[in-house]
DNA sequence: CCGCCATTGATGACATGTCAACTACACGGT
DNA sequence: ACCGTGTAGTTGACATGTCATCAATGGCGG
């Protein structure tokens, strides 16, 4: 099978970005840490959380909102239930369902994360950039996006991962 | 303290980005995997002794390389270890260091894995961009490392963070 | 009502990653 | 030679993530 190896340019294309990609995890996830204690996973699923009105969601269709695996999802809200962070509540409908509810503190520190989180956001990645390649990288984004999976399509609503 | 909350394009902006990145991951993951029983870890610290001349570097040599932790590399390393795929020598010019080799088991693997590897990588992000979105990659990923620190430079010959 | 099968979450085993000690050695000044 | 400090690498505790599997329930055809 014919594949010449990666040129100079693809290599440092292609090292370039994931040294970006995990340089910049690693300083949001810091900032994060430090301003509230929250994990990265755990900030997700209270932003989550939050976007519902009643602060309330089926732990099925939060790991599909994040496109979690149901078991990822499982341990992590262990670990939150542990922390006070959510709880688990019985559902009525379904026997074998589970309604995951954000606690108030959970509420409290999610909300005053995220403050720091859009300030941090902004600071480290979306200041950074001009308008032009912020333009750029959605379109490079929605590219690859489809050409892996045309269902999650670039336009997917319910995909949130990471939410800001 | 003013944060206004992100926009409705900052946000698009991230969550596509994100969701980009997790499904680029997964899929060059399970595809390496399914080729060659590798991990991508395995697979960089691999790809990177291959670099190597003589396939050998000290430790501390290759984190620095790689970008990662020395605590992360000295687990991957013992890991790989028991799966036969390096092997640690003493360092005779400091007694403190360790010769990371790859052994001729690793080596085949890697070597196998890297066609692979190298045409999924095209497949699936180098081939589907074109000239243009590749220099603008570049380009941003170069912004975005130098505003988080500006001695990981964008010209940095060192890091060498998934190799390709 | 019963039996079959899909769905919902939870769990255990294991791989991966971070952080904070810790050991052993190197190196410089005295 | 000795002591203090820095460096190389390892380790343990723990958080995170994947995969395979399981128990319990729902729901449907007979």
């Amino acid at each position: 099978m014919r594949t010449p190896p990666l040129t100079e340019r693809e290599r440092d294309i292609w090292v370039t970005f994931n040294l970006m990609r995990s340089q910049l995890d690693l300083t949001l996830e810091r900032r994060l840490h430090a301003d509230s204690g929250l994990s990265t996973p755990d900030y997700d699923v209270l932003a989550t959380l939050l976007r519902e009105p009643d602060r309330m969601m089926r732990s099925g269709r939060l790991a599909e909102f994040m496109g979690w695996e149901k078991s990822r999802l499982s341990h992590q809200l262990k670990r939150m239930e542990q922390r006070g962070l959510i709880t688990r509540r019985e559902c009525g409908d379904d026997a074998r369902g589970v309604w995951v509810v954000a606690t108030p503190d959970g509420v409290r520190v999610a909300l005053a994360a995220t403050r720091d989180r859009t300030a941090a956001l902004r600071e480290h990645f979306l200041d950074v950039l001009d308008d032009e390649q912020l333009a750029a990288l959605r379109a490079i984004s929605g590219k690859v996006l489809d050409r892996i999976n045309p269902s999650v399509c670039t336009e997917e609503p319910a995909a949130v991962a990471r939410t800001a």
